[in-house]
DNA sequence: CTGTGTGCAAACACTTTGCAGGTGT
DNA sequence: ACACCTGCAAAGTGTTTGCACACAG
């Protein structure tokens, strides 16, 4: 497994602490970020236009990428190995899964995307699938 | 065709005159309409709260429905009838195309959704399917 | 040493709420 | 007549920009 300090160098981003606590975070958790959720989980340590500027500068070096969702609020995932980079768009090739409960956003890294009949004329680069309703845990209960 | 009248009020939405003009832009145009994008098209017709609270009304009547992007702004399109309707979500069996390069998304009524291998636990309750790359308009030039 | 990152302040943009008066049914 | 809709004002929230200083390479 690829280090915090081995991935910042990869992506040519400086090693400063906001970077390494923000990247530890997401290597941490299991669904995608929002903003509000990491100035959360960072207490107040650092202040809310450098994490703005920090998302940014994740998201233009390829570190991580949007997740489409029906909200207002943009998360974030990293993106994996398998996520091929063209003209800086990003395919990550399987579903993500929105539970309307505790409102968390999964990666279902099985579950891909199937091929798709696109109508003459249209160029496709990106797919994005997004199932939601309710998650494997908050179905438990 | 159903008229803008006839729809209003199958919705159980009271006939007043930005409901027509919103209706009709809707009924009238071939992608999704943002908050922003409405705005202009009437021009400062309308107070902005006021079409706040249209779409407010026009998604919770079951009269539009908000489609999946990873932007920082909502897309609103109209519910076809093959739009069912489960706990006020809202099911369109067909994938959308947003063009990177004149921002619309389109729906493309003839690609259907896949079945799909949804781990178990999780409970699938939506499928949204998006697609982003150049329209065919765009793909011309 | 140099260029980039950070924090603070302020501007800007977006969205919601309360209230008074108007309108549809 | 009544409930709902609209416009205005204001509050609340989210995001961006400019600048001075700090820090990584």
């Amino acid at each position: 497994m690829e280090s915090v300090l081995e991935k910042l160098n990869r992506f040519k981003l400086r090693n400063t602490e906001i970077r390494r606590e923000i990247l530890t975070l997401f290597l941490e958790t299991e669904y995608a970020l929002s903003h509000q959720y990491i100035e959360k989980k960072l207490s107040t340590k650092f202040d809310r236009v450098t994490l703005y500027r920090t998302l940014k500068s994740f998201e233009e070096n390829g570190l991580i990428h949007r997740i489409a969702n029906d909200t207002d609020t943009i998360e974030y995932a990293l993106c994996k190995d398998d996520c091929h980079e063209q003209n800086h768009k990003h395919n990550d090739n399987h579903a993500h899964f929105r539970c309307e409960k505790c409102l968390k956003t999964y990666c279902l890294e099985h579950v891909g995307i199937p091929d798709l009949h696109i109508p003459n004329g249209f160029k496709a680069q990106e797919f994005q699938l997004l199932v939601s309703g309710v998650c494997a845990k908050c179905n438990q209960v």
